[in-house]
DNA sequence: GTGAAAGCGCTAACAA
DNA sequence: TTGTTAGCGCTTTCAC
C-alpha cells in the first residue's frame, strides 16, 4: 500500500474487461451502444480496480468541468455572519447537486485577491460563475467578463445599463420597501425613519427608492446610510433618536439592522411597537422570529433566488450557441406581519 | 466576438513570439534560464493574445491542481450559523491564498452527498483535503482515505485508535474544560452543571471529560446532553433548573449554547453570575462580549486552527515522500475571564 | 457494436 | 540556452 499507487487508468480497466479503451470510456459514461454482456464486464472491472476517471483528461477533450464557481465579493466574517448567503448557497447548492455539479466557492477578501479569481476563472477549472455582492465600483464584474465565463449575478448589477449583456436574478427590493412603509404609514405613524444599507448596492440603493415613493417628501433627517449589520444600525438608531426625538416608525433595510434598531430602542426605553414600529426585511427565520418582539418583515425567497441563478447558468450552458436568454429576473416580496409593527 | 472564440494555446504565443512551445512554458512557469529578450518576447506575445494557461492539460502531466478541498460535514444552515466556521475557513483560506493555491469549499448534507464528494476527491481536482466535523459513525473519513487523498482532519477523529495513520489538529479540549470548571470550583460553587455538545464529536466528549475530571464524583442529574446550538441549549437549561433547582453554576460546551444558557436563566429570574455562574467555550466574540452579561469562557484560537492545518497539508504535499509527520497537534485554550464568571 | 487512432494543451526529458 | 519529442488519460471520429 505504497503511497504512490498511482491510480488505475482505463487503459488497466479495459485490458481487465478485454475490451479497447473506447468501449470502456463508452460504459463509465452511459454505456449506451454496448451490448450487454460486455457493459457487465467492464462494470466489474471498473469495480474491482477502484476506477474513478481522471477530470483533467476529461476536461481536456471535453472542455467541459461539470463544476460552477461561485464567487462572493465579501470577507468570510460577513459572508458567514449573514445567514442571507447560507440561504442562498443551499439554494444553488441544492440546483446544481441534482445537476451532477459541483459547487466551488471562491471567496474573495479585498482586491488582492481579485486578479486570483480572475485567473481562476479563466484557467477552465469551471464551466460557469455565479456571482454576488457587488459593489458599484467593483472591478471583479468586469475582470470576470473578461476571462470569458458564463455568468449570472445575484442582485442587479450597479454598472447594468442595460448595455451590458448581463443575466442576473434579484428581489423585488424596492416593491417590497413600499409595501413596508406602507404598512406603516397604515399603521398611523407619520415620522418614519429608514436606516439603510451600504448604498454602493443596488439591493440597498432600491429599498432607500421604495421608501422615498411613498414618503413623497424626503426629510433627511429621518435617513441614515448604514450597513447590513446589527452594530451600524445601533449607531444610525442612535443618531435617529438625537436627531428626531419624536420619530414614530422605523424601516431598516435588513432584518439584521432592524435587530440593531430594536437594541438601541429597549435601551432608550422606546415600547416596540407602541412607541415606535418597526420593519425589517429579508425574514430571516432565525433573526425576525427570535428578536424580541418578533419582527415584521419584508420577506424575499432567498434560496429559491438561489435556484433560480443557478438553473439560469445551467440551461445557458446548455443550449450552447441557443437564445441568449438576457436580462434580469425579479422574484416578488412579500410582507410577513409579526409584533413589531 | 464570437461566444466560441477558444481561448490561445500555447501554441499559438509560441508561433507569435517566433519561438517554441518549450520555450513559452518556461517563461509562463517563471522563466528560469531562458534569456532576456527572448522573455521579453514572449511576455509581449501573452499579453496580446491574453493567454491564459489551461489547468486542465497542465495538470494531466504534472499531477498537480493547486487546490485544495474544505470538506465540512453539515448542513449548510448550521456551517453559516456557527461562526466557528467562519474563523477556521478564514485562516485556512489565507494560509492557502499565501501558498498560490486555491480553497475549493465542498459541503456534504447527509449521505447522499458523499459518494459524491468521494467522487470530486478521487477525481483528482484537488491535490488535499481539510475535512472537519466528523462524527463518529461518519463513513466519510473512509471514503476519503479511500480516495487516496492527502488529508488533514480539524479536531481529533473519533475512529482514530492510533492505529490509524491520521493527521489532524485540534484544540484542547479536556484541558480548556478542566480549567473552567475549576474556575468555577474555585469560586465556591459547588453544584456546577455541564450542557454538552453533540456526544459523538470527539471535541463535545473531552470537553466532558474535562469536566468529570474535576468533578470527579459525577451526579449525573448535573449533566445534559446537548447539541452546540442556542436553541438546544434552551432545552437544556430548562432541564437542568426543573431536576437541580439549586444548581449555582453551569458550563456550557460552546459560546453559542451558554448564550441559550443566560436566555433561560434570565427568563427564569436567575441572575447571573450572583445566583448563577455560566463559562462557554470558544470565546467567539460577536457572540461571548455581546452577551448580556458579556461571557466568561475558554478561548481557542480557530483561525490559527485554521492556518495550522493548511500548512500541514501543504507540508505534506511537498515533501512528497519524506516523512509522513502523522499524528496530533494540540494547541492549548486560554481562560478569558468576563462578567458572568 | 466495437476497436484503432488521432488528438485535447501542456510539461519534461533529452538533444542539439 | 533553446528546440524536439514523447506522452499525461481521456473522448471521439472513423473504419471495420
Amino acid at each position: 500500500m505504497t503511497e504512490t499507487a498511482s491510480r488505475p487508468t482505463l487503459e488497466a480497466v479495459a485490458a481487465r474487461a478485454g475490451v479497447s479503451r473506447a468501449t470502456v470510456s463508452r460504459v463509465v459514461n452511459g454505456g449506451d451502444g454496448v451490448r450487454e454482456p460486455l457493459v457487465e464486464r467492464v462494470r466489474r472491472a471498473v469495480e474491482e480496480l477502484g476506477y474513478v476517471p481522471n477530470q483533467a483528461a476529461r476536461s481536456l477533450v471535453t472542455k467541459r468541468h461539470d463544476a460552477i464557481a461561485v464567487v462572493i465579493a465579501e470577507p468570510e466574517t460577513r459572508v458567514f455572519a449573514d445567514p442571507f448567503f447560507a440561504l442562498q448557497l443551499r439554494g444553488i447548492s441544492k440546483e446544481l447537486t441534482a445537476h451532477d455539479n459541483q459547487l466551488v466557492l471562491l471567496l474573495t477578501e479585498g482586491r488582492d485577491d481579485h486578479a486570483r479569481v480572475a485567473r481562476y476563472l479563466a484557467g477552465g477549472h469551471v464551466d460557469g460563475a455565479l456571482v454576488f455582492s457587488l459593489h458599484l465600483d467593483d472591478p471583479l464584474p468586469g475582470l470576470i467578463q473578461g476571462a470569458g465565463v458564463p455568468t449570472v449575478f445575484g442582485g442587479r448589477p450597479g454598472w447594468s445599463d442595460g448595455t451590458r449583456d448581463v443575466v442576473y436574478v434579484d428581489s423585488d427590493n424596492r416593491g417590497g420597501a413600499r409595501e413596508a412603509v406602507r404598512l406603516l404609514a397604515g399603521l398611523g405613524r407619520t415620522r418614519i425613519a429608514h436606516i439603510t444599507g451600504p448604498l454602493d448596492q443596488t439591493s440597498a440603493a432600491d429599498r432607500l427608492d421604495g421608501y422615498r415613493e411613498v414618503m413623497g417628501v424626503d426629510d433627511p433627517r429621518l435617513v441614515v446610510e448604514s450597513d447590513f449589520t446589527p452594530g451600524g444600525a445601533e449607531r444610525a438608531m442612535r443618531e435617529l433618536l438625537d436627531r428626531c426625538p419624536d420619530l414614530d416608525a422605523v424601516f431598516a433595510a435588513n432584518d439584521l439592522a432592524a435587530s440593531g434598531a430594536l437594541r438601541v430602542l429597549r435601551e432608550r426605553g422606546r415600547r416596540v411597537p407602541e412607541d415606535v414600529a418597526v420593519v425589517g426585511f429579508d425574514d430571516l427565520l432565525p433573526v425576525a422570529e427570535q428578536s424580541d418582539p418578533p419582527l415584521t418583515t419584508v420577506r424575499q425567497d432567498i434560496e429559491e433566488m438561489g435556484r433560480i441563478m443557478a438553473r439560469l447558468l445551467l440551461r445557458r450552458l446548455d443550449r450552447r450557441v441557443a437564445e441568449e436568454a438576457t436580462g434580469g429576473v425579479v422574484l416578488p416580496t412579500t410582507l410577513v406581519r409579526r409584533a413589531s409593527a
